[in-house]
DNA sequence: CCAGCGTCCTACCTGTGGGTAGCCTTTCCA
DNA sequence: TGGAAAGGCTACCCACAGGTAGGACGCTGG
């Protein structure tokens, strides 16, 4: 019980100093922000992210590496749910789009910082990114095979459809005019769209 | 005479730098390139660079900035042809593409280093992408004037149909299975899908 | 009240890399 | 052949930031 409490806080200073390192990041770049800064921010000293972190890479590949696991897991369980394959990639690309747009720092973060990641990280990365253009493919695939869907280049349609919303990182504005829901809602019809599918 | 060819190797000079400057910040990172690395692969040394560039980071606009114009370059005047809207889209998203895949490196760099630019260069790059998407709202509105694009949400397709074609330069290979032709033809087609043309 | 432990801070080291001052060499012209 | 200008190099400076050693403080249990 006590133990289980000395966890809960450790894995809370954690998730604090991951959170400011994500504003940070995001803000004034990787290189941009020192350690002294995200410490700072946080009330603390840099010697105390060492006891959590055992290196700036590392806080790195701990803010990206989960949030590109969260992309392939609302795409892997939309294919893998029931239904005809236009109500299963209207489901995955609703998804990704809110994982996409709550993440967004992170995932702007990792694709303009991905060269300064570990290999391995790197590698773990380019591994789960690979599984999901080949989860979308083959949703696709099925959605052609069942008729619903019509499709000259499945490989290059996943990676368009995945590449428009993906985009979104850029552009979505929080407090803007679109909320979240609408932008997802808005995406998914123009992916369903460009697969010629029936909206 | 004598002047015009000094100027014409001071140019070439120049260019050589940026030609390399790319290459490595393409494939290191911008603030994992050093400028000594630079003249080494020059055959030269760092104070060579500083009689060409002001600083480090003035070399970065200088292979970021032409590139954005080029974009746009190739969006405008398609968009100023003459003929029906679906053939000047057309059009503009095949030059729009191969613009991104010719510069792929230098639109990569941009996106990941936006960060390290200096405040003017940020704006006049940011004035020219503020008017890229102003043009291309414009084509589609034109469309749909015309009644040949059926679209819900002007602003959310544009920015969809930016992305996917930007979005290129993570992807494409110039080895690989699909030459520049073959990618340009096909996002075009895919971008013509999402507003609802005849393809 | 004291002992001991865990936690975090003060203070420091050190490599690195952007940027510069001043010299040397080559070239071109008289 | 002398002299000056241009162009590039050698050698250097120094700020900055990632990373670390060791001490101080406070909390908990006896």
């Amino acid at each position: 019980m006590a133990e289980h409490m000395r966890d809960e806080i450790l894995a809370y200073k954690r998730d604090r100093i991951l959170q400011e390192a994500v504003k940070l990041f995001y803000a004034r770049g990787f290189t941009g922000t020192t350690l002294d800064d995200i410490a700072a921010e946080l009330g603390v000293t840099k010697p105390f992210i060492y006891t959590h972190f055992r290196s700036k890479v590392e806080l790195l590949a701990a803010l990206c590496q989960p949030t590109i696991e969260m992309s392939l897991d609302a795409v892997a369980r939309a294919a893998e749910a029931g239904g005809p394959p236009t109500v299963r990639l209207r489901m995955a690309m609703e998804d990704f789009t809110r994982v996409i747009l709550q993440r967004q720092a992170n995932i702007a973060i990792y694709f303009r910082e991905e060269k300064n990641l570990s290999p391995e990280a790197l590698d773990a990365i380019n591994t789960l990114r690979k599984k999901f253009d080949r989860v979308l493919s083959a949703l696709l695939a099925e959605g052609v095979a069942a008729g619903e869907f019509t499709i000259p280049d499945i490989n290059v349609a996943a990676l368009a459809i995945g590449g428009m919303i993906s985009w979104a990182y850029t552009w979505h504005r929080p407090d803007g005019r679109l909320s979240l829901e609408d932008v997802s809602g808005r995406l998914a019809d123009l992916a369903l769209r460009m697969v010629g599918a029936a909206v």
